[in-house]
DNA sequence: TATATCCCGAGTGATTTAATCGGGATTGGT
DNA sequence: ACCAATCCCGATTAAATCACTCGGGATATA
């Protein structure tokens, strides 16, 4: 299981998704410009969230997209996994030996527990409870406006570039450190 | 929290100097033929573990590392953070709007949340923990051969180069996808 | 003095991330 | 029939990181 911004992505563009989706589809373009995420990038993480059935789309003017089950049926985990897909798993294959050595893979029990902690706890939480946060923030969703467009053309605000998983999961100072 | 093959070798590589420095410090070189890491790669490591007092260093002939307190005083939190130093908490500093859009961070909390668990995890775990299940798996540790000096040349096994983090945390198929 | 060991910073190639780019397919409104 | 909005998709890219290597040094023992 991998924890990137990539991910962070994907789960924040879902909230967004499913806030809105309840007046049609929502289009990729206005998640953009609400979330800060460039619209390129939005439709390769929107390619893999379709693929996994969790979105539907819908093409053409008026189209976007819609969740493809119950934001109460679908987990943070699932997103996470959809985007982030953990193909490879080459290295130390289960039973196989890890270290080349004796045979033996002193670490893998160690990951494995701690893999299972961290899928049970994404697993364990739905997007209906992170949209439920946020409206319980305070939070408002404005209707769409309709097929009225926009009038002034609005300077679009470009998204800030993070390049490098230098923005992965810093642990902060949750943890104190000598 | 970032979770590297960086943070599992250096894991690996404490257990197996907590396995055997009773018989006095261990060197690198044999922590990197027994558990197939570089050992250059080591150095670096254990420089890090070392200004986190996690090992004690004594140089020259006979020298080695020992660890630097009880290894029940040692958990794996403090292993991992000591390599894969956070340094970086640029982004998103806890209180600052995150998507620079309405100044809220719809994905903070979860994060957060999740950190905070797999340390909690990391932290629950000590090295003497590792030690006892590696014992109890059966491994014999063998006593240090004095002053004997290798007397074969024993072709030395290369590690294999692992590149890119590929090896980070794959989920392989513990969660059961589409 | 010779050797074993730790120490350290600089460099490196493959890979990943977080995009951008350029084009294409589909559909709705006129 | 056309146009524009929207999804779709593969190729490419710059910066960053990872997992090292390299070359030299410091320190202690025999």
């Amino acid at each position: 299981m991998r924890l990137t911004t990539k991910g962070r992505f994907a789960v924040t563009a879902m909230i967004d998704l499913a806030l809105r989706q309840d007046a049609g589809p929502v289009t990729l373009a206005a998640i953009s410009q609400r979330q800060q995420i460039s619209l390129s990038y939005l439709e390769q993480l929107f390619g893999k969230l379709r693929r996994h059935n969790l979105v539907e789309s819908t093409r053409g003017p008026g189209g976007g997209y819609t969740l493809g089950r119950k934001s109460t049926d679908i987990t943070v985990a699932d997103i996470i996994l959809s985007v982030d897909e953990p193909i490879d798993a080459t290295h130390c294959g289960g039973k196989e030996n890890c270290n080349g050595g004796d045979g033996r893979c002193m670490t893998h029990d160690l990951w494995a527990s701690l893999n299972s902690k961290m899928v049970e706890f994404l697993d364990s939480v739905s997007l209906q409870k992170l949209v439920d946060d946020q409206l319980a923030k305070g939070l408002v969703v404005e209707h769409k406006p309709s097929i009225k467009r926009a009038i002034s053309p609005m300077p679009v605000s470009q998204p800030i570039r993070l390049t490098g998983p230098n923005s992965v999961f810093d642990l902060g100072n949750v943890f104190a450190k000598s």
